[in-house]
DNA sequence: CGCGGCTCTTGGTAGTTTTACCAAATCCTT
DNA sequence: AAGGATTTGGTAAAACTACCAAGAGCCGCG
């Protein structure tokens, strides 16, 4: 892998597990396991460094999140989004990238695709579980797992897993059944 | 206002504004107009001030987000809901809390205080909007709320508000109404 | 009153971390 | 072999954290 997308992953990894104030550069660039000069080769200013980790992660996130995840191992469908939701690095990364993109506006076209993406990832998988979704609805349902997402991220207890997969629950039986 | 009180009060002002890494000595100081050395004066090290604003802004927070405002100035239920959302500031500081929480163990049991008061001053809202809200009911609009205040602030354009509208009109409409 | 002890303020500074930069060497492609 | 891209091994300067000594203000107690 080259360097700088070695810089760019390693950057994601501090992002997941420790949050935006890991991004400097002598901890990125120890976690990469290049030079610090490398840092400012590729990315001159640590702002430059961000943008760049914020539009590299949408692009391996909207592959991630949307796709592979629900079809390798399926189940009930609550349950596959309600995993999604849990997983702390994934949420820690998409918190800090929508906290880039209010920081920064030439990130926010980059937000925008992130999302329709994403929710285009989405539509299939509610198909794959007999449920016809309209946009209307897969930005209802959306919402709701983002919302899920960050209030496990902030409580992390049982009773707030047991919530949002009992929230999630009703979300999608909100939906319309498919006609068969 | 006394020295600390007007230090936790421009850190919040700099939460709400540019995020968490905003909150240095020197930013601080600066924003406070109180010199540094009172930082390290009240707040030994600056992970104790990172803690302290975080829990003085659950309290200032819950108050001002579940109570005043939406009495105040009433309207049709969603419309309230929706501004807020929209409230950038406040957002922000919500997002900076969680991850605070995230971060700092120590801050768990606040946010969950902080969520259950925040939820606690949901209810007579609703309420008062001719609604029969159960606890489970509570957490599923809460959860919504959440989930449109950060795609909010995420995309930030104006479908992005139309679309968080119309799920909030949705996700109220699912509520059972009171019986007479 | 006035003295001792407390809290708070002032005006620093030492030491670390981080950013941004650069010249020289090396590699790679054509 | 020329010329651009990359790597190496730095360093200057800024920002930041944490600390401290000395003084001012205040309060209760004798």
């Amino acid at each position: 892998m080259d360097v700088r997308t070695r810089i760019l992953e390693a950057a994601l990894r501090l992002l997941g597990e420790g949050g935006a104030q890991q991004i400097t550069q002598p901890r990125v660039s120890k976690e990469a396991g290049v030079r610090q000069s490398h840092l400012t080769y590729y990315f001159p200013t640590i702002t430059d460094l961000l943008q760049a980790v914020a539009r590299h992660s949408f692009q391996s996130l909207a592959k991630e999140l949307g796709g592979s995840d629900a079809r390798e191992r399926p189940g009930p469908l609550a349950e596959v989004i309600a995993k999604a939701t849990r997983d702390k690095r994934r949420v820690r990364l998409m918190l800090g990238l929508v906290q880039s993109a209010d920081r920064d506006v030439t990130l926010k076209p980059g937000m925008r695709r992130f999302i329709r993406e994403l929710r285009g990832g989405l539509e299939p998988l509610l198909r794959s579980a007999g449920l016809e979704a309209t946009p209307e609805d897969i930005a209802f349902l959306h919402t709701v797992v983002v919302g899920c997402a960050v209030l496990q991220l902030a409580r992390d207890d049982n009773d707030a897993r047991a919530e949002a997969r009992a929230v999630l629950e009703k979300a999608i039986a909100s939906l319309p059944k498919e006609r068969p």
